[in-house]
RNA sequence: GCGGGCAUGGCGGAAUGGCAGACGCGCCAGACUUAGGAUCUGGUGCCUUCGGGCGUAAGAGUUCAAGUCUCUUUGUCCGCACCA
């Protein structure tokens, strides 16, 4: 017997406690089966708690999990922590608590929090980023980089956050402003560790090419790596002995270079200092370049600057020409070789700064107007006073080039890559600790495998230092240690690694999550990887996403893991907005907490108005009313146990769109068109509903596709209604496509494109016979009025239209 | 600036080139009620002389047929942003 009311708050405890009792949701260590890797985004466990974009994700990876293991597959669908950071940090310090015991109580109340949403996750392979028994393994990946030569100390600017008093990769700067606390970037001077992301572009971008992401992220990706092909070109200057090479995607237009210029840090003016004889006005204006930052830099992009480097010329190699040199802050010392041609004629920038400057365009592309704006265009312009290039296409212009500058000597093809090394270093103390020692005998050395993990030290304070160096620096009994290599008194390492780190490989760990021999054994990784489908946020696609495909792409170069590429298909879900449209945050004061939907409405109501509230893609703003109508039909099914008819099968009237209902259903959630999915079934629950009367056949089928969304209110229900086993332990639903035809159809009739009326015919009518015999029917003749048939069209299924005058 | 997406009732949103507005919210009316912020039933794009007419940001085009395809314009969101 069951209650009249749904009461979700005793089901949910109820079903809860029995899933975790019968280990119901754990994937297994049988290799044999087939199997699916579901995977959502570890969270970091914040003060804050849950909000309502982490259900987003999360239901919707678990209604894909759960519908592949009724499908029979051996699922794995894990949940961790993402647990170092500078939020515990900082709420560490201001406490004065220690940010492991800050991250434990976090971390518990999140478990504590997704357990009420009923996910289905295998709880016992949960990982932490912050238990020395995983970031051993975070090291261990750092050292084969070290060893591979991927992983590097260099001195160079950085960006530094003025508020976080630590350094951040490019990544982590938005519009000039750290990420996490919004304060402003400046550059600084740093001996960084970095890791060698670069050396992977064209394996990041190649890789996409296999993988099944969604398309806006594999542009994201393909943006941040930034590939251009071009040459570079050597210029000999007016100094003997002396060339500037310089890179360039518009080889083709080599004639049309009328001046160069140089990044002002670039190292030629202090090689030159006795040449320029402006040496002052030059170092001058490299240190005002020096002060501004790169988002100035940016920001000022208007009104170009530069100042000419006087008693020094380059000659253009094409054509002998002498032609000045310029130094400005356009030319970034960080990408290509630091220097351009340039070529005002066909490039906007070049153009701008010659326009202020007054310097010479020659045109070498025909078809623009070079006195208004520069000719960019490459599809058909022809070449012009450019020697033996002239007439060619722009295309063919540019082999001809590059061909000549190769034989010549004067250059060689080029391809470039925007994307820059990964800053590695960040001088806090709540992440882990990079393994190296640094001896004066030996040098830099590396931290011996045996001896890790290499533990923070447990002390009182971990403030940051205002001279940028990591707290740990000041712990003097941590920081000295003995040279592994010559056991010679030696310093640890003081900087730790950015949050990237430990979430770089952590679905690695998920495989077998308590070895303590190796990462994960070759077997699990053999079996469980690539992550079959893996749905997380846009604002991850070059940050973590990046990463952990070049961690991936690395670790399989040396053999660890099986395949290439990490993850098989990539989704990405659209941000829960406030109720008011705005983006939910405290200080607007629309935050909705989770917990509160959870107990006013249960965990079942929640999970289908996340899914249901709209295109799961796109942004959406939160509406509480819109989640009572999810309860209210949560309500409903509950009041379908009072009208349960006999017959296991479907009734008659109900066959078609029974069938119909679980092939749309099967197919939606595939394609993570949820709303529509759960609008089906709602619009079957009121075709119940106006007949007064369901089967058992049809509840039970209901049951199923309902489940993965609101899996405690139909286990009741299962339950309830003499079902047998567990309903998660069910086959998912078939659908019969000869069942789901119906013997007549109702379609439209239109006369010149309108509708005018509709009338029934067998369903199975062809289309000649349509359209010779429907025009004969009296209601279609009534509809016609008198008029002359010119032509008739037949859709089966949809509509007759009629052109008639 | 460059690249990409989007634009449909009062709201969130449906719609392989084929009956626009599924489903839900809200609203209106009725039923049951001492009561209703519960539940149930019906209605709900706009105009209408009740025949019908008009409707998917605006304008043009292709088509028997356009929310859907093409072009132009506007708005909006996202990404990149001096990357040579």
């Amino acid at each position: 017997m069951y209650q009249e009311n749904y009461d979700p708050a005793s089901i949910e405890k109820k079903w809860q406690k029995i899933w975790a009792e019968t280990h119901a949701f754990e994937a297994e260590n049988d290799y044999n089966k087939p199997k699916f890797y579901g995977l959502i985004e570890f969270p970091y466990p914040s003060g804050a708690g849950l909000h309502v974009g982490h259900p987003r994700s999360n239901t919707a990876m678990d209604i894909i999990c759960r519908k592949r293991r009724m499908e029979g597959y051996n699922v794995l669908f894990p949940i961790g922590w993402d647990a170092f950071g500078l939020p515990t940090e900082n709420y560490a310090i201001k406490n004065k608590v220690h940010p492991a015991e800050v991250t434990q109580q976090n971390i518990d109340h999140f478990r504590q929090q997704l357990q009420k949403i009923g996910f289905s996750f295998d709880y016992t392979r949960e990982v932490n980023t912050t238990d020395p028994a995983y970031f051993k393994w975070t090291q261990w990946i750092f050292l084969q980089l070290y060893k591979h030569g991927l992983a590097y100390k260099a001195q160079m600017p950085i960006n530094w956050c003025t508020s976080c008093k630590c350094g951040l990769a490019n990544e982590e700067v938005v519009d000039g402003v750290c990420e996490r606390c919004g304060a402003p970037v400046i550059r600084k001077v740093k001996t960084q560790w970095m890791l060698k992301i670069t050396a992977y572009a064209q394996q990041l971008l190649d890789g996409l090419e296999h993988v099944d992401f969604i398309e806006k992220v594999k542009t994201q990706q393909r943006n941040w790596i930034g590939r251009s092909e071009g040459a570079e070109v050597d210029f000999a200057l007016t100094v003997p002995g002396e060339k500037v090479r310089v890179y360039t995607t518009r080889p083709d237009t080599l004639f049309g270079a009328t001046y160069m210029v140089l990044s002002p840090e670039h190292p030629l003016v202090d090689k030159l200092k006795e040449q320029i004889t402006n040496y002052d006005a030059c170092v001058a204006y490299r240190q005002e370049a020096a002060r501004k930052s790169d988002f100035e830099r940016a920001e000022l992009n208007k009104e170009k600057t530069g100042v000419q480097l006087e008693g020094v010329r380059a000659v253009n190699p094409v054509n002998g020409k002498e032609i000045p040199i310029w130094l400005s802050d356009y030319v970034l010392m960080t990408y290509g070789t630091g220097a351009i041609m340039a070529v005002p004629a066909h490039d906007t920038r070049d153009w701008e700064f010659a326009r202020k400057f007054g310097l010479p365009m020659v045109e070498v592309v025909a078809g623009g107007d070079i006195n208004q704006e520069a000719y960019t265009d490459i599809q058909d312009g022809v070449m012009v006073n450019s020697g033996f290039l002239d007439g060619l296409k722009v295309a063919q212009a540019k082999k001809a080039i590059v061909d000549y500058l190769v034989e010549k000597g004067y250059g060689e093809r080029k391809v470039n890559y925007k994307l820059r090394d990964w800053v590695f270093s960040r001088q806090r103390y709540w992440g882990e600790p990079i393994p190296m020692v640094h001896c004066d005998k030996c040098g830099m050395v590396p931290v011996p495998e045996d001896q890790l993990p290499v533990l923070l030290p447990n002390v009182k304070n971990y403030e940051p230092t205002d001279d940028g160096e990591s707290p740990l620096s000041a712990m003097t009994e941590w920081v000295n240690t003995t040279c592994p290599h010559c056991g010679g008194p030696a310093k640890r390492e003081t900087d730790t690694m950015p949050q990237w780190a430990g979430s770089s490989w952590y679905f690695m760990r998920y495989c077998d999550p308590h070895n303590d021999k190796e990462l994960a054994s070759k077997e699990a990784l053999q079996y469980w990887l690539p992550v079959d489908w893996y749905n997380g946020g846009m604002e991850h696609t070059t940050l973590h996403l990046l990463y952990s495909r070049f961690w991936h792409l690395f670790l399989h170069d040396i053999g660890v893991v099986p395949a290439p590429e990490p993850y098989q298909k990539r989704t990405s879900h659209g941000m829960i907005l406030g109720e008011n449209g705005e983006k939910m945050s405290k200080s607007r004061g629309n935050v909705i907490n989770p917990d509160d939907i959870v107990r006013e409405l249960g965990a079942d109501a929640f999970r289908l108005y996340e899914m249901f509230m709209g295109a799961f893609d796109q942004a959406i703003p939160w509406s509480t009313n819109g989640a009572k109508g999810c309860r209210r039909f949560l309500d409903r099914v509950w009041k379908l146990q009072s009208m349960v008819c006999d017959g296991e099968g479907f009734s008659k009237d109900l066959e078609a769109e029974m069938h119909q209902t679980i092939k749309k259903v099967s197919e939606d959630y595939e394609k993570m068109k949820f709303n529509t999915a759960i609008a089906a079934m709602m619009t079957l629950v009121n075709d119940f509903f106006a007949k007064g009367q369901v089967t058992r056949g049809e509840l039970r089928t209901l049951l199923l596709l309902l489940n993965p969304v609101a899996p405690h209110i139909t286990e009741e229900m299962w339950e309830n209604q003499g079902f047998g086993a567990p309903i998660h332990h069910q086959p998912w639903p078939k659908w019969d496509e000869e069942k789901m035809k119906t013997a007549e159809v109702e379609i439209a009739v239109q006369i010149c494109g309108k509708v005018r009326g509709r009338i029934m015919i067998p369903a199975d009518m062809g289309k000649e016979q349509a359209e010779r015999e429907l025009i004969q029917r009296e209601d279609v003749q009534a509809l016609l009025g008198g008029k002359t048939v010119m032509k008739v069209i037949f859709v089966p299924g949809r509509l007759l239209n009629i052109v008639a005058k």
